[in-house]
DNA sequence: CCTATCAGTCTTGCATACAAGCCTGATGGA
DNA sequence: TCCATCAGGCTTGTATGCAAGACTGATAGG
């Protein structure tokens, strides 16, 4: 019947990069195993995988949580990122034609999705330009692992990115997309850089503006429940 | 009385990382649970983070076994750590002095296990500098990164590496020290460069003389022995 | 002698049972 | 009214039992 019961993990991790998964969320093994109608055991051993992959944190006895970087964690993972693709983009010279046409094909589906104000998709896709682009160059294990980062930085940006942003942050894409094509790796490198920069210093500027954000994550240590509570 | 059993992941990782256990080897359960005087679940939970990390693999029914990356794999291991180097290298540009004293006190090791014929230190430390490298330049999280996939090359290319390579490999490390000292990141990351594509064409190399590998990459989908029989 | 079949053993996969710790909310006292 | 204490429920941690599949070696037939 079921050809395929899609992997617990990658449920978890798509939902967080859609954003219906926020940062702080609690996942009990209980639920999601009544919830997959599995054993404890199965799910256990996904929230293993998802922890090894720095997305989930384990507080003993207590429950599994989506992590909640804090503003260092943050910025240390934006900083991982950026060496990262900064170091995909000058490495791989050749065959730029073959991926700018992935990329403006994905690019394309952005702007669809930011047209259709359909906010999980939106967010989804604009964290996948980046993994996209890594698997197009060849880079597949990077790819992965590009994709566990943006899960950690999109737990912290996701939430504060307007549609305003997304747009913005599109068009630096096509404009990463076409200094791909055109050949010239280091400029595609310059602007990579000056995008996730873009990003992150809109986070930061965010964080400045909101003290409550400042506080929770200082609070972070004492209080790690969901910040569902109003 | 154990202030800290030292996780079973990391045993098994730095065995690796020092070359006494070898790709292929299959690691099962009940076996390291009585070796570690644990249950199984706990060593099965140690064994799926590493399958994760992406070092070991699970046959079916059959046990789990450390990868044997085939030669295409191991390309792209190199491939993924040259374009993160490259990235580290040539975003974190001040403090080199204070990151080249880390490394000089490590290459100093190095020399030290070279002299004595410790061939497990010296294989450790080789990879290690990688990683020490990415950790002094505060890169955390890519230092996580760079030592799984310093595990998925040192699977092909440590059972391989002549006394005389590490010699070449270490002095190769100090003048990429010297580069950072300097303040020159890109003479450091053009110098990291050439460093990884030397291990792995000398892999290549002994690849291309010695049959043998090719065979058994070949088989590899057929058998997945440990190579242990004659 | 060679080959195909089959039982036995050993492996992981999965579920369940119990142990241990944390949090909450009630209860009793000042 | 406020606070300290404690019992109960709920969570994960760990061990164990059984099922299912894969390999090995013996055995019987050609």
């Amino acid at each position: 019947m079921d050809p395929k019961p899609p992997a617990i993990d990658r449920v978890i991790v798509d939902a967080i990069l859609s954003g219906s998964i926020r940062a702080g969320t609690r996942l009990g093994e209980q639920t999601l195993a009544t919830l997959f109608n599995v054993s404890r055991t199965s799910i256990r051993e996904a929230l293993i995988r998802l922890e090894t992959r720095g997305i989930l944190q384990v507080s003993p006895r207590r429950g599994w949580f989506v992590i909640e970087p804090s503003i260092e964690e943050a910025q240390e993972a934006f900083q991982a990122r950026r060496a990262v693709e900064l170091g995909i983009l000058t490495n791989s010279a050749s065959q730029g034609e073959t991926v700018a046409t992935i990329l403006r094909d994905h690019i394309r589906q952005e702007r669809d999705a930011i047209r259709s104000d359909d906010v999980g998709a939106r967010s989804y896709l604009l964290g996948d330009f980046h993994v996209c682009m890594a698997e197009a160059c060849g880079h597949r294990i990077l790819a992965d692992i590009l994709r566990d980062l943006t899960a950690r930085t999109v737990l912290i940006s996701a939430l504060y990115q307007s549609s305003h942003d997304a747009e913005e942050s599109c068009d630096e894409h096509a404009a990463i997309t076409e200094a791909i094509a055109a050949g010239d790796p280091r400029r595609a490198a310059a602007l990579m850089t000056a995008h996730i920069g873009n990003v992150e210093s809109g986070l930061t500027k965010r964080v400045e503006r909101d003290p409550l954000l400042d506080l929770r994550q200082a609070l972070r240590l004492d209080t790690r429940r969901p910040p569902a509570g109003e």
